[in-house]
RNA sequence: GGGGACGUAGCUCAGUGGAUUAGAGCGUCUCCCUGCGAAGGAGAAGGCCGUUGGUUCGAAUCCAAUCGUCCCCUCCA
């Protein structure tokens, strides 16, 4: 792109000053390039005179004029001119014709346009969401899910081989489990027409007798007078009710546009071995212990607060036990790195985490937690306390994308820094439905099909190519500020990825959009400043611009998961 | 007590160590539709960027301390 040209074409002239000895420099500094907020400052600047002032010991108005004295500055370059501004900044003017070649390259490039290749060889699974088997995807759920889907895609635009992973807890302890098939059971009986039972523990959720109806749909009344104290009856209805509810957690996201490569069963990892095989090999290489009966992990030897059970007193493995194999089978099926989503209430799971990967004998660099901030559902200004077992729980589906649709959903949970606690109040969020900033984004968008259909009516004028039309008609304010705003696509999508920052790239999809409508709206003022306009070149070249812009959001809005509708 | 996250406009929040002017949405106040769909645009008001120090030519941003809010510190998963 133009910055790495320029950065590069910088670096030249300070490498021309270090070999003939007018900056005493040791090392070539990283140039920096930004655009200036304000037109006056040129198209660009770099601040770096100001950084090397301090080593050189001169005055960095100085170092700028060194470095501005030996640029290529007019005819072929790209730099029609130089200036040193303030206490040292180099702005720097483009060559006129530097906007028309961002529209070519968004042409070429097409839907790989902000794509880049940082990763490139290397791969990464991701895991997300993972809720536990009995009950279906929250509201709160929605936001690990949003994150971490949006990353994948951030990751696989910088060329990274991305694998989505969910991680099946399905060795939850057997009280719980049990407690959610019994309630299943028990449901499946009502819905036969036999009386209810309630106790304590038992899960109330309207989704447990949807999993009951899944139950009777596929195996009639084959359990109709089953015992459910009967340990085989027990058994099955566990069975039943946690494929049911996965079956129900797939659904569910996948109305919400995530769908994942990998549906991955704890349980297995226990029943052919792995886990046990992991534990010998972290006592293998002398990290575990025994005290009172129980088998544990030395973690305070690579930097957790305390050292942690591996097997309990009487035999059973921890979580951590299958965790660490788990992370290991990672690691063993090829990946380079480990990404995981998590809620800020499992922060303290990191450090222990990391440790049993260093005891296994693997870099624990290699696994990144991202860390997201608790939501709060809000309703009639409180905050809900909600519970799988009472069925107060807000679902992602029922109670927010059946409410609000998918595309306002998402973007509500991506337009928040994941490091910000997040409230959602579910009153407002439904009535303030048409005022959600995904409208403004997506209306953009539909506003350039809308013109492009009017020129082909109206004018039987098609989008040509950047090549047939004269981009150099484009010379209005507000056309320079859009195209420069395409052109930071790359940077943004390469700055949220290495971030682990989803809501940055929302950030730039509205900053888009504003730029667009002011650019779109000042052709209501008049309209010679219409896309459709009288002038047949000026309208080849609008029509150029316009078709790059709906390119650079259609690629925006998919990377986040949101549809580009044509008309709204 | 230890670890983590966060304190930015009335409210909800963006903000990569740089330039007279710290941004957006909502809310408040003005203007702009016989239209390229106003789900939009132009503008106004509203900020000692929690506080105090430090580093720097330069700090909302980096460092330290401090105050405040939230989360976590099971042989639970």
């Amino acid at each position: 792109m133009i910055k790495e040209q320029l950065a590069e074409v910088i670096s030249d002239a300070l490498k021309i000053a270090k070999t003939n000895g007018t900056l005493a420099l040791e090392t070539l500094p990283e140039v920096v390039l930004e655009m200036p907020k304000s037109r006056a400052h040129g198209d660009w600047a770099t601040g770096v005179a100001l950084g090397l002032a301090r080593t050189l010991g001169m005055p960095p108005r100085d170092v700028a004029a060194t470095i501005v004295g030996l640029l290529p500055i007019g005819g072929d370059s790209l730099i029609a001119k130089a200036d040193i501004a303030g206490p040292g900044f180099i702005n720097l003017t483009l060559r006129s014709d530097w906007l028309a070649d961002i529209l070519r390259r968004i042409e070429a490039q097409g839907a790989a346009f902000g794509q880049s290749h940082t990763g490139a060889g290397q791969s990464i699974v991701i895991e997300f969401v993972s809720t536990n088997p009995n009950g279906p995807i929250t509201v709160a759920g929605g936001r690990n899910a949003a994150i971490g889907d949006t990353m994948a895609s951030l990751l696989t635009a910088t060329g990274y081989r991305v694998s989505r992973e969910y991680y099946i807890n399905d060795a939850l302890n057997s009280v719980q489990m049990n407690n959610f098939g019994k309630s299943v059971f028990f449901r499946y009986r009502e819905l036969l027409g036999h009386s209810g039972q309630e106790w304590d523990e038992m899960y109330r959720g309207e989704y447990v007798a949807d999993v009951a109806r899944e139950v009777l749909e596929k195996d009639g009344t084959a359990y109709e007078n089953a015992d459910i104290d009967d340990p085989q009856t027990t058994h099955i209805f566990r069975e039943l009710s946690e494929a049911g509810m996965i079956a129900q957690q797939k659904t569910d996201l996948e109305a919400f546009g995530v769908v994942f490569d990998t549906w991955f069963s704890e349980s297995s990892l226990h029943s052919d071995g792995r886990v046990k095989a992991a534990i010998d090999e972290v006592t293998r290489r002398g990290f575990t212990y025994e005290k009172d009966g129980a088998l544990w992990l030395k973690a305070t030897e690579f930097g957790d607060d305390k050292d942690r059970v591996l097997m309990r007193a009487d035999g059973t493995p921890t979580y951590i036990a299958g965790d660490l194999a788990y992370h290991k089978d990672k690691f063993d099926r090829g990946f380079d790195r480990a990404i995981n989503v998590w809620g800020a209430d499992h922060a303290g799971y990191i450090s222990r985490t990391k440790a049993g990967i260093a005891a296994l004998g693997y870099d624990p660099n290699r696994l990144y937690v991202l860390l997201y901030q608790l939501v709060n559902i809000v309703k009639d200004g409180e905050v809900v306390m909600s519970s799988k077992r009472k069925g107060n729980i807000l679902e992602l589906k029922a109670d927010l994308i059946e409410e609000i649709g998918k595309d306002a959903a998402r973007f509500f949970f991506l337009m928040r820094s994941p490091h910000s606690t997040l409230d959602i109040d579910i009153n407002l969020a439904k009535k303030t439905e048409k005022d959600n900033p995904v409208y403004y984004v997506q209306y953009a968008y539909a506003r350039i099909a809308q013109a492009i259909q009017k020129a082909r009516d109206e004018k039987n004028a098609a989008v040509p190519l950047a090549a047939d039309a004269n981009l150099s008609l484009l010379t209005e304010e507000t056309e320079a500020t859009l195209i420069k705003k395409l052109s930071e696509l790359p940077d943004e999508i390469a700055l949220s990825a290495a971030e682990y920052a989803p809501q940055r790239l929302v950030q730039y999809a509205r900053d888009l959009a504003a730029v667009f409508h002011s650019f779109y709206d000042a052709g209501n003022r008049s309209p010679a400043l219409r896309v459709v306009c009288d002038d047949p070149e000026t309208l080849k070249a609008r029509l150029v611009l316009v078709s790059a812009t709906q390119t650079v959001l259609r690629n925006t809005l998919t990377l986040l998961g949101l549809s580009a509708p044509e008309r709204m």
